[in-house]
DNA sequence: TTGCTCCTCACGTCACGTGAGGTGGC
DNA sequence: TTGCTCCTCACGTCACGTGAGGTGGC
């Protein structure tokens, strides 16, 4: 019979852990002394500690080793939880290489531009929304500003006269990844609760579901190349690929109601594939 | 100003998170109502709240997240905490590697052998010990046991001649790492307090530390052979490589005074490589 | 009598999730 | 008046580490 100091010696394992193992009724103590709360271990139980250290080293929690024990599982049933621990390890692998990868393109950015980065992009996942919609091309950038506004105009018109509830967010489409000066295929939209009937100049469809890269754009309308440059050196970094077309998301509500221009907060999203990581 | 649930909706944080931050002066709210502690944010602490998830993703804690702001650190600092971080993160991985290996490991052994493993091998330091030993070449195995008994008494009547206090524990080193029948090289010894002075019998020395693959046998003397077979067994199937003798480290106490030889309890040692592993 | 070993609480860890119980504004 | 949103505690998480404060045996 040991005390628990020689048993903890020749276990290598400290006093503190054999009491909470006994705690939680995962390794009791043989013998303990109704008077002075002494516990005794014997040498056989050495064998039993020893499992315990090889299935928490596994990376079972010790609830479910104290369940193994009392059940005391068949061969089957340890095969399949060893294939599932395998199956979580692998995960759990996974997703510290891919936040290595992270830290890894950050460095590779802050050696490429040489200050830390002014924008934060993240990779989010966008909900299917119930939207309308106007599509139209506009000829030239110059008269970008005055064209949108009468393309929501006449979108609001239409929905109020409808009676179809609004929701947020409004938003802009850019069918172009690059930049262009004329000819700009532009489709201007709002979230609504119910769809309508579409007509030729106004659609009305469920804006699918996207896993993209988002970055928020806070400050001057005329300054949302930024963005977009931060967006796209962001993805290459670390090697996404983008797909589809950019979606600006105005969170500081309707450009319609826009009072200053100089102070907006946008938020750009274009689709992402991510299946690059190994 | 948007209160708590539109900003937590707009930046994809749970309420919780952001009350949280505030409580930890991480995000605090740019205005918080004194009457009903009411929180408000803006739209610019979008901006702020992503480069702190963004960090977070990278694996810092909070605390330090809370530290870069207070700071505002360097370009320099920053690159050193993402190396720092990306090092940490690579052993992270290494961990679960071989955590992932002995799981394979386990499964390999349930499918050769049909049934879950009787002893539980792992690795483990063993520190320097001072040591007195008796080396000797034991004619057969059959002698055996007298013989060893012969030597250790040897072996404690020298120490207590001496005045050479014993420690624990007791132990035996078997040369050769096969079995044989004849001319068994055998050395059998104890560890001491102080080194005392060697004679031709007798040794001292300092037993070296060890990185090996151990398990302890409870049962009969007689059957240590399945404990060996276990030993080296697991060290072929984890793809360790042994290297050096086998230590028998007798946890029961000592050999001279073993009352029941169909119950005593063994350690047995045997160093091995261990930069198997990727 | 003095160390040594053992004991039982009980707090702290990290980043929140999850109630409990209660209050202002449409 | 009824929902809705917000609030402040405060417990629980996981496997112990780390004191605090106190007690038997050589």
């Amino acid at each position: 019979m040991l005390k628990i100091g020689e048993f903890s010696q020749i276990g290598q394992v400290s006093i503190r852990m054999l009491r909470h193992y006994d705690e939680i009724g995962l390794l009791k103590p043989i013998q303990t002394d109704h008077f002075t709360g002494y516990r005794y271990y014997t040498l056989e139980q050495l064998t039993q500690l020893h499992r315990i250290l090889a299935l928490k080293d596994l990376g079972f929690s010790l609830e479910q080793i104290t369940e193994f024990q009392n059940q005391n599982l068949s061969l089957d049933t340890m095969r399949d939880l060893l294939y599932q621990k395998q199956v979580e390890v692998e995960q759990q692998i996974q997703t510290e290489r891919i936040r290595l990868a992270r830290i890894e393109a950050r460095l590779r950015q802050i050696e490429k531009e040489g200050q830390l980065p002014n924008y934060e992009v993240f990779i989010k996942s966008v909900p299917v929304q119930q939207v309308a919609t106007i599509r139209q091309t506009v000829p030239t950038v110059d008269g970008m500003k005055d064209y949108r506004c009468e393309m929501y105009k006449t979108l609001y018109q239409f929905l109020q006269n409808q009676r179809i509830p609004l929701s947020e967010p409004e938003f802009a489409i850019y069918h172009h990844l690059e930049y262009i000066e004329e000819n700009i295929d532009m489709e201007l939209g709002v979230a609504i609760s119910r769809l309508g009937t579409p007509t030729e100049t106004i659609g009305f469809y469920e804006l699918p579901a996207i896993h993209c890269a988002s970055v928020v754009h806070v400050g001057s309308f005329w300054e949302i190349g930024l963005a977009l440059t931060a967006l796209f050196s962001w993805i290459n970094l670390h090697k996404y690929q983008s797909i589809g077309a950019i979606r600006e998301i105005h969170l500081f509500g309707s450009e319609l109601k826009m009072h200053d221009p100089l102070n907006v907060t946008l938020e750009f999203q274009v689709a992402v594939l991510d299946s690059h990581i190994m």
